[in-house]
Formats: structure tokens, C-alpha cells, sequence
DNA sequence: TATTATGTATAGATAAAATCTATGGATTGC
DNA sequence: GCAATCCATAGATTTTATCTATACATAATA
């Protein structure tokens, strides 16, 4: 069965007139003749009574009227719908971000996104990079806004946001006085770092390394704003995001101290599958971050062709 | 679009594989490929993310899994309703039947025929042979009970009944007592005959004519009840059928009488157009009407085959 | 009653499509 | 790194759809 020849069918069942309908369908007679010959075949029962004039519906020819028409309004509307990129009521997309993204880059682009794509349900999953990553190799998830450098030659990466990662302490702690230390002085302290896990960690460990000291790590997590709560109540010290500690400075309950020869900072940005295709929905959620922290540049060079 | 690809599609969508999708639909993984790709083409979006050891759908993949599954639903159910010749509630067909029939051949076969389709609606025409055969030459009707004979090289009968069209008279017209009469006498009546247009009319006339003879004709009618009525209260006489005057007899409102060398009667049948395709409900109607009547063979001959 | 116009069916040729085989490139899992 | 598995693509083949030409039937008209 053919859609074809279902439309063939209702126009005929519509004018009466094989003939008829072939002009109307821009087709010829005998193309309409055996279009309904072979839905009469593999229904097994005669659509029309011909001879007279006009052919006539059959009492099957009637049913099936009524479900050809619904057909073809299935058909049409979806077309519709995919073709001016409609989304479908309670249809979403799942996308992955680390903490500091959820809470201090995305709030005002989701909150002008749901007035975008009211309809779309958005589903963040939050975790460290290395996950979120895992989720974009198993197409679990659209893209991930993540930690950089990431390396990994089935991903796409761009950095949209360069954020420090300065050595902050508690005001009552007695570097908050001194305003700066060496890195000598800080690995004497408590430290309390990022898990292993993460990229920040990372950035960290490397530049100790380098430096060929060793920290004396009191505590490793995941979530920087425990351990932003930990370094105000003078747990220890730590390398913090300044995205995660601005607000704490501003108050006081916190101080930055320069480490001398020392300037941690660490790249945010967006992360995708490479060749991934991007529904319209979807990519003007990355096309609003792009636009909020980077320019649409870097975004369009990557995956405008690849549209 | 093609409603392969969509099973294909649908495939795809339910095992995350090409290639397990080829296997299931029994085609081999390029086509299903060609066919998604196609689909895709004509929608004008990416359906699935490739890439992994699983395909996953896009967001306009979902919205067409949606549409997919409810067109294949309906292709499912109109194919099955079609191929058990179902009928649709609501669905129904139309015949044609002259006075007497639906008075007194069919009541029974029509109560019968609705306890074995319920949900099929009837629609009896009721008027004299030769509009009923009109609407037979233009599809109005499906088939007829008409009275017989009709000549039209377009139209099939078959006789399922003889019906003698006696002389009948008021219990106090002169003849009842006499028994029989001449046609000469005959003629010297008020007639009540049926109108021109009928049949019946038709036999009487042209009895008369050879006859030689003229009949006084009072009035002129189509219907057997009107004239039953004034025959009784002594209008006059008239030659009606005997299904339609049965009753009067018993009850005595009316009496019968031989007229002389002359034995009218008629035929009521089944008619149709020919080569017409009939449907179960409405072949089962037709095959009730024979089985009451006449006999299945004679339908079996002229139809049978054609079906 | 013949005639003309209009309609559908059919045969054969042609064009379009769907499908298959073979193969290449990429990814996953061991 | 290797074997297995998966999807994409090219080219050949088969199937399907469509067209042209024509036959045949019906309906309207003279």
C-alpha cells in the first residue's frame, strides 16, 4: 500500500471519476486505474462500482475512506510538524552540565529558553566532566557544558568561559592578613581539593608537580560549594572557581590570597559528540550560551556546515 | 514516504539497529539504511544520531515514532476490518423494493438480516419498478425487488416470486355472488387499476388489447393499499396482487372471481445492475431473499462467479 | 437508432524506486 | 592492537510506478 495511491483513492472517492482525479493529482488515467487496482488487490475487496458515469463507493470503499483520510492527516501533520521543527507537547532533551554551570552560567539562559520552547521539557543531568562525557559517548545525553581541557577524539569541545580558580581562605585564617604566600607556605596548610576525579583537580595536581612540592590534602569532593562552606569556617584552604566563591568575597566570609608564581584558572564550555546532528530545539539552547559567554563564531565555524 | 520506510522506522526506533532492524523486517541493512535516509531526505531532518554501538533517535525522530505508530496503527486495522469485510458502525447501504415486497416478502429476511449485522444501517427505497431500476443504472441502490418482467440489457433479474393478480370485488358487488365473470362484463366496471408507470399495469393492458377490448378505467394508482381500501367500500373492481389482498379475503372484505380464459399474475425478483460487485452485508441480504423465496442456485449462477 | 463524447481497462514501453551484493570506514570490546 | 560489529555507499538488479496508445463500454444527443 502505497501513500500514492491512497490519495489517488480519495480523490477519486472525492469526484466520482477516475479520470477526474487524475487530472487533479496531475497523473494519468491509467496511472489512478491501477493505483486503486492494487490497493483493491492487497485489500482483497472492491473500493468502487464502475459503469455508469461516475464509479461509486463500495461499502468497503466507504471504510476505508474514513481511515484514508485520517492516514493522510497523520501524514500531513507530521510532515508539518518536522519540517517548521515543531516540538511535540512533554517532548525534551536531556543535556549534562557540571555544578558550576547549573548555578552560576545557565539560570538566565534556561529561564529565556522555557519562553523559547515552553513546550520542551529540559532535563540537566548534573555531574563531574568524566561522566557527563561517558553520557555523550553513549548518546545519552545532546551535550554537556563541562570542565576543559577535555581530550578525547570522539569530542567536540569549546570553551566559553575562562574562570580562576584563586587560593581563598577563611578571614580569620592568617594568610587572609598577608594577602599573598608562596606555594612553599600553602602546602604546609590543610588543603581541601577537588575529588581526583576532576579537571580542576587536575590543573591543580599538575602545577604542584611541576613545582615538585606536595600538598597535604585534608579532604577531596565533588561539590565546591561544601567546600566553600568548609574554607569560611576555617576547615582549611582551598583553589576555588570564582564563580562558586564571588558572592562569599563580596560578603567578606572569604579572602583571596595571590600565590606568588601561581595563577590556577580553568576553562568551562560546551562539549558534544563529534558529527552529532542537532534537533532546531537543541541547538538554540547551545546557540544561547554561545551567544551569552563567546560570540556564535567558534560555534558556527564547528557545526554550521554540518547542519 | 513510503509505508515500508516507516516500518523500517519503527524498527530502528524499537532495537537501536540498523542492522537488528534488517534482520527483523527480513531485508538486508542497506536497505533500511536507504530507506531511513530517505525518510529522512523528505522530512528534511536527522532522524537518528549514529555513531555508537546503538543509533539513538533525535528529538524530531521521537515526534515521528509518535505519528508512525498511530499510521501504522490504522493501516493494521483498516486492513484487517477490510480483509473480515467488517463494516463500519454507522455504515450501511441503500436497495430498492416496490410496496408489496416490503410489505409482505421481506419483513422477516429484514428482521433476520438485523440480528446478524446490527450495526449496519438500511435504507429501503420505496417506489415503482422503474425508478427503482433508475437508481440501480445510476449506483443509487444496490439492488432491487422489483416486479418482473424487466427488459434492460444493463440490468440482471432473477424471479423470486409468482403472484397471481386475481379479480377482486366488494362483498356486495353483484359479481361476488356470481363467482365468475366475462371479460366483457369485466369491462363494463369501474376499474381501479395501478398507474401506467407499473408493471402489473403493463400485464393487464396488453391482456386486454389482445382481448380487444377497453377497460372503463375509473382511477388510476400506485399504491395496492389505497386501492385494496376502495375496492372494499365498493369504488369499484380491480385486479390486484394477491399478497396484497390476502388478509381482505380471510377477513371477507373482499372476494375473488375467475374471469373467464384470463390469469393474471406477476413476478416479483431480484434485481441489479450488472457486473456489480456486492459486499457481504449486502450479499448476504440478497442470498437471504433467494434462500427465503426461491433458492440459492439461480443466484449462485449469475453471480457467483463475479464475486 | 446510430453517433459522438466521455470513461475505464489493458498491453507494452519507459522511467523511477526499492532492494541486493560487495565493500569501505568507523567504533566497540576483548 | 585485533577481531567483531555496525552503518554508509556504489553499482547492479529487480520490482514498482507511470506513461502512451488503444480497446471497449456507457451515456448523452441528434
Amino acid at each position: 500500500m502505497n501513500l500514492y495511491h491512497l490519495r489517488y483513492f480519495l480523490s477519486v472517492a472525492q469526484t466520482g471519476s477516475f479520470s477526474q482525479a487524475a487530472r487533479e493529482m496531475h497523473v494519468t488515467q491509467p496511472t489512478v486505474s491501477s493505483g486503486i487496482a492494487e490497493l483493491e488487490k492487497t485489500m482483497g475487496v472492491r473500493l468502487f462500482n464502475r459503469g455508469g458515469k461516475r464509479v461509486v463507493l463500495t461499502m468497503e470503499g466507504r471504510t476505508l475512506v474514513n481511515y484514508a483520510m485520517q492516514i493522510q492527516d497523520l501524514v500531513e501533520e507530521v510532515e508539518d510538524h518536522l519540517q517548521r521543527r515543531d516540538v511535540l507537547p512533554g517532548e525534551g532533551f536531556q543535556f549534562g552540565a557540571i555544578d558550576a554551570a547549573v548555578t552560576y552560567l545557565l539560570p538566565d539562559i534556561l529561564k529565556d529558553y522555557r519562553r523559547a520552547y515552553p513546550s520542551v521539557s529540559l532535563s540537566a543531568q548534573v555531574a563531574p566532566s568524566r561522566y557527563l562525557v561517558d553520557d555523550l559517548l553513549m548518546n545519552r545525553s545532546e551535550f554537556a557544558v563541562i570542565s576543559l581541557p577535555y581530550d578525547h577524539p570522539r569530542v567536540e569541545t569549546v570553551s566559553i568561559y575562562r574562570d580562576s580558580m584563586p587560593l581563598v581562605v577563611g578571614p580569620s585564617h592568617p594568610f587572609a592578613a598577608q594577602k599573598n604566600a608562596t606555594l612553599q607556605e600553602v602546602v604546609q596548610e590543610p588543603l581541601i581539593l577537588f575529588h581526583t576525579d576532576s579537571i580542576s583537580r587536575k590543573i591543580v595536581d599538575e602545577r604542584f608537580a611541576e613545582a615538585g612540592v606536595s600538598p597535604g590534602v585534608v579532604m577531596e569532593m565533588r561539590s565546591p560549594e561544601a567546600m566553600r562552606k568548609l574554607v569560611e569556617v576555617g576547615v582549611g584552604i582551598s583553589f576555588l572557581p570564582m564563580l562558586a566563591v564571588q558572592e562569599s568575597l563580596n560578603a567578606g566570609a572569604l579572602k583571596v590570597v595571590d600565590v606568588e608564581g601561581v595563577a590556577f584558572s580553568r576553562e568551562v564550555g560546551v562539549a558534544w559528540r563529534r558529527g552529532r546532528y542537532f534537533s532546531a530545539a537543541i541547538r538554540y539552547l547551545i546557540e544561547a550560551i554561545f551567544e551569552a559567554y563567546q560570540g556564535l563564531e567558534v560555534w558556527e565555524k564547528k557545526v554550521g556546515i554540518a547542519k
